[in-house]
DNA sequence: ATTATCTATAGATCTATAGATAATGC
DNA sequence: ATTATCTATAGATCTATAGATAATGC
């Protein structure tokens, strides 16, 4: 549970900053590093890493779940008034592929901690988990085992963001598209209504911001 | 590239010991152990270490692909003889999925750097790849993109392990055939066809043993 | 007044090597 | 003879705290 963070306030932005730093070097895999090595580059000193974190396990523990709660929050903003729940699955699927190119830092994040973002309470799991349920209780979806059905997507989903790493040509909008067509056949819709909901106009992220680092 | 593991001999013994205690960490998600407590765990010298690995990065990259070599060799053992690459391709993935439950160890390795695993040269997705492909080029599968097919098929195997781990009670084999079936699916098979080859009888794998630990 | 931060550091821990000891191979 | 291991340890690094300093809030 993260503390309820007022951006304001000397102790907020203290704490911001060393979860920054945490993120930096999560991106870069450099966990096994020293406290003071933390505080230098989140610039406070040393002893404020003990005002606010116990252990540098802590610490990145934090900065995980931070990435993921912001990641849940924008995709409940780019689906906020979408009723049909196969659309919100498609556009949350669609976005998240597209942002393992315009986050890096978040992507390299997610894929890093991949196993455990899938079965996390926070983040894209339990949305797609609800848009499934939701989907299948209409008939939207045939799927007969919802748990599974999420386990394949998410898992396709950040596979998607090992590829686009691996292969920086890959035109990511089209993966992302494709396999979310891939995913929405596997959940019982048709080919052609598969490809429509994926058609759809998206939101223009191009605006947001990446981690620093 | 791992030396050439000759298994007799005395130099070989001891690497052999400080790689099964890696994994043995690796397991435990502790790998932010001094080298002292490493080589206490592996029963040698600590001045032994030195000898074989020049960091515990180092060691700890190849516990990771001394797993996953061992498990591709063992796809391989279980699929030898197989002309069929869909029938492969189902083999090694149903009996994956079992490995979840019947090799917790190797399971728990494979979950945690498991996005690495998925564009790995060594393990599973070579493998998958390699029939993916052969499946397409003779119509048996239809697949436009074969690299985003086994990004699909190896996120959702992956994801498939972490189901298993977070609810015990879960039926694997069932589930694995059941996610192999719908991945069959979207390579093209009708749903008979992919029903059929996921009932097929498979190997008894239940005489392997797990990392120790 | 209260709360948080910063600087400096004692004590603990860790790394990496040197030198002595033991095992292997020809 | 050669090669590997083990034990002991010097020097470096790190953790976690105490006490001094600075910022905030009433």
């Amino acid at each position: 549970m993260t503390e309820a963070p007022r951006l304001d306030g000397r102790r907020a932005r203290t704490r911001a900053a060393l979860v920054a730093a945490a993120q930096q070097l999560l991106v870069e895999d450099r966990t096994n590093v020293s406290v003071l090595e933390i505080t230098q580059l989140a610039d406070v000193g040393q002893g404020s890493f003990y005002n606010h974190f116990e252990s540098k396990d802590q610490l990145f523990q934090a900065a995980v779940d931070a990435v993921l709660e912001q990641h849940g929050a924008l995709m409940d903003e780019v689906t906020a008034g979408i009723e049909d729940p196969a659309e919100v699955f498609a556009r949350a699927f669609r976005l998240t592929g597209r942002l393992h190119r315009l986050m890096p830092g978040v992507s390299q994040i997610m894929l890093r901690h991949g196993t455990e973002m899938l079965m996390s309470e926070r983040g894209l799991a339990p949305r797609a988990l609800r848009d499934i349920r939701s989907a299948a209780a209409t008939g939207r979806f045939r799927v007969a085992d919802p748990e599974l059905a999420l386990a394949a997507a998410g898992g396709a989903i950040l596979a998607l963001g090992q590829l686009l790493h691996s292969q920086p040509e890959r035109d990511a909008a089209r993966s992302a598209d494709d396999l979310t067509v891939d995913l929405l056949r596997l959940f019982g819709l048709s080919e052609d209504e598969a490809r429509e909901v994926c058609a759809r106009p998206l939101p223009d992220l191009s605006g947001l911001t990446d981690l620093p680092g």
